[in-house]
RNA sequence: CGGGGAAUAGCGCAGUCUGGUAGCGCGCAAGCUUUGGGAGCUUGAAGCCGUGGGUUCGAAUCCCACUUCCCCGACCA
């Protein structure tokens, strides 16, 4: 492709809606414009990564067994009746109706359109298993879409979708599609770890995602460097630790704390550190309210708690009720109308002795108080946001802590679509059974974002070669110049020989904004033909992810040059 | 939805407090000069000042309502 007829604008400021760094890069550099919200236009440089991005999930899925199948994007409300989610999924669905005043929604997923096929089709074992695959854009409204193209509310998205006849077979095929996601983000060139997750609104048993590598993600890892435990902090499992030193020792007593409503402000008050004292907290859930108990130290974990409660939904910062008193709130001594209400203790209520916690009326606080002086609490659970100082949950070794974008999630599903959709086979004996079933996401415009957050400077991207638009830029440097334009048409056409993706600067433009431009867009590897290193037979090479340079000798570019990408290519078309 | 901010030329901004009919930089067009890290000079085109209403002789500026966008929280690929 030569930049003279390439549609790509690129910009010196970016807009200052324009926060983070892949929302203006891709912006400056001409890869996309917004048009409202969290929608986007994509132009063709974006094009081109996002086809990249795209053969490499194809070819990967496919070699791990899954067929590539296209779905609808307007689907008809009554199959989302059929598995309740017209009525669960709240405003997020974009819902509107025809000309006939049927409801449809524009599609944020697609496991009743993908369920209502297959049951459709497949009525026998022999038939199973069946995994498919589509690549298409989906629409979620998100509350507040934000950061470009990393929280949009449309969005290209893989969407895959397996049904086994037992759950044996259905964990083969997580395991293959485990599998096929790690060789995925591997050949895109990204630095990214698969962890353990929290099984959210989707549901399921089992969940892993895979989360790209950068300072400025939304998501927060635990990866323990002793057993390689490596989990979201929503979910990071945490030791019980050590017990709380005992304060100086007393009666149990009622002391006053006028207007001391925080941890912070109770212990320093009292003389006692904040794991001396017991956090009680007002949650209020769809199945009523319930009163958490945690150690002071730590902090409430509220996606263990609400799939621990199985609730559907869980609010904190709420007024309490039932005569209890926020800031003073405490299990010893409930007010008659709190009595009946659900308790739940975190581990670490396990380690206190000698504790304060409130007194349930106004600017009151016990102290002294022992775990015997506790309602009965049954089991304790883990609930406690992991911290830098825990150890470990499986084997009691350091965590070290990342920051992450989820690129990828795969969900072992089982029959919770399949169930109620009827989703049904017949097995050897004859008997009817429902499929197990598993479900597998790819952020393909998100993979994007992610790797110019991963990869950036201030010049602009640093694409990885797999999926930067273009493996190779020439930049011509006089356009002028007959003989920069004769040796640059002739690198030019010699690596598109040999198959490489190349981009010839033949704009003309002074050197600088050629350098500007490439740099910006972020091409991997530059060759810089110009009239100074012609005139010692060389043309001059850039590395702009590692910064190296070299002059190559004219006779040896090609060669050279094809080498280099061949090395970075991580076996595309394998 | 709760809290905070913003809307003036394609992009970044000033002008608003203290009303008098719109300006700067970049970009764009033309000319001359320049030519290896976003050139210099000259000239030029381009703006229902977010929308609607009000106050006023007169509104980008004051008042009211609305819309859109951004940031922080609850949701997710």
């Amino acid at each position: 492709m030569r930049h003279s007829v390439l549609h790509a604008p690129t910009l010196k400021e970016a807009p200052k809606e324009a926060e983070v760094p892949s929302h203006a890069l891709l912006t400056r550099a001409g890869f996309i414009r917004k048009e409202a919200a969290g929608i986007y236009s994509f132009l063709p440089l974006a094009i081109r990564t996002l086809s990249k991005i795209e053969r490499i999930i194809r070819e990967e899925l496919e070699r791990a067994g899954a067929q590539e199948v296209l779905l609808p994007t307007v689907q008809p409300a009554e199959l989302w009746m059929e598995s309740e989610r017209w009525q669960k999924y709240g405003p997020e669905l974009l819902r509107f109706k025809d000309r006939k005043g049927n409801d449809f929604c524009y599609s944020p997923t697609a496991e009743e359109v993908i369920t209502s096929l297959v049951r459709r089709d497949v009525r026998s074992y022999r038939q199973l298993p069946v995994n498919l695959f589509q690549i298409a854009n989906k629409f979620r409204d998100e509350i507040r879409p934000r950061a470009g193209l990393m929280r949009g509310r449309e969005f290209i998205m893989k969407d895959g979708y397996s049904f086994d006849s037992d759950e044996a077979g259905a964990t083969r095929t997580y395991q293959a599609m485990f599998d096929a996601y790690n060789r995925i983000f591997e050949r895109c060139g990204l630095a990214f770890r698969p962890v353990e997750a929290d099984t959210g609104a989707i549901g399921g048993s089992r969940s892993h995602e895979f989360q790209v590598l950068a300072d400025t993600g939304e998501d927060s890892i635990v990866s323990c460097a002793a057993c390689g435990y490596t989990a979201n902090v929503e979910k990071a499992e945490v030791q019980r630790t050590s017990p709380a030193v005992a304060a100086a020792g007393g009666r149990f007593e009622a002391v006053a704390t006028p207007g001391k409503r925080s941890i912070e402000d109770v212990s320093r008050f009292l003389g006692v550190t904040p794991a001396q004292v017991l956090k009680t907290l007002y949650v209020d859930t769809d199945a009523g309210p319930v009163l958490v108990l945690i150690r002071g130290d730590r902090t409430l974990n509220e996606v263990k708690l609400k799939s621990a409660l199985k609730a559907q939904w869980i609010r904190l910062d709420v007024e309490p009720t039932h005569d209890l008193v926020a800031g003073f709130m405490g299990p010893i001594k409930l007010p008659a109308a709190a009595a009946k209400l659900r308790v739940v203790a975190d581990d670490s209520v396990g380690t206190l002795t000698d504790f304060v916690c409130g007194g349930n009326e106004a600017d009151v606080h016990l102290r002294h108080a022992e775990r015997s002086d506790l309602p009965a609490l049954g089991d304790t659970l883990d609930l406690s946001m992991a911290g830098a100082a825990d150890p470990c949950g499986r084997c009691g070794g350091a965590f070290a802590f990342f920051r992450g974008i989820e690129v990828g999630h795969v969900f072992f599903l089982g029959t919770k679509y399949s169930l109620p959709m009827q989703c049904n086979f017949l097995d050897k004996d004859g008997a009817e059974r429902p499929m197990v079933m598993g479900c597998y996401g790819i952020g393909v415009s998100r993979i994007m974002a992610a790797a110019v957050e991963q990869n950036h400077d201030a010049q602009g991207v640093k694409w990885p070669l797999p999926i930067a638009p273009f493996e190779v830029a020439i930049l011509g440097l006089q356009w002028d110049d007959e003989g920069v334009v004769a040796a640059a048409r002739e690198l030019y056409e010699g690596l598109r020989a040999e198959g490489v993706d190349v981009l010839w600067d033949d704009r003309e433009l002074r050197p600088g904004q050629k350098f500007a431009d490439a740099d910006l867009i972020g091409h991997p590897l530059q060759v810089l033909v110009g009239r100074r290193g012609l005139d010692q037979g060389v043309v001059e090479f850039k590395d702009r992810r590692s910064g190296e340079r070299l002059n190559l000798p004219r006779v040896d570019a090609i060669a050279t040059i094809v080498a280099r990408v061949q090395a970075a290519r991580k076996g595309l078309g394998g």
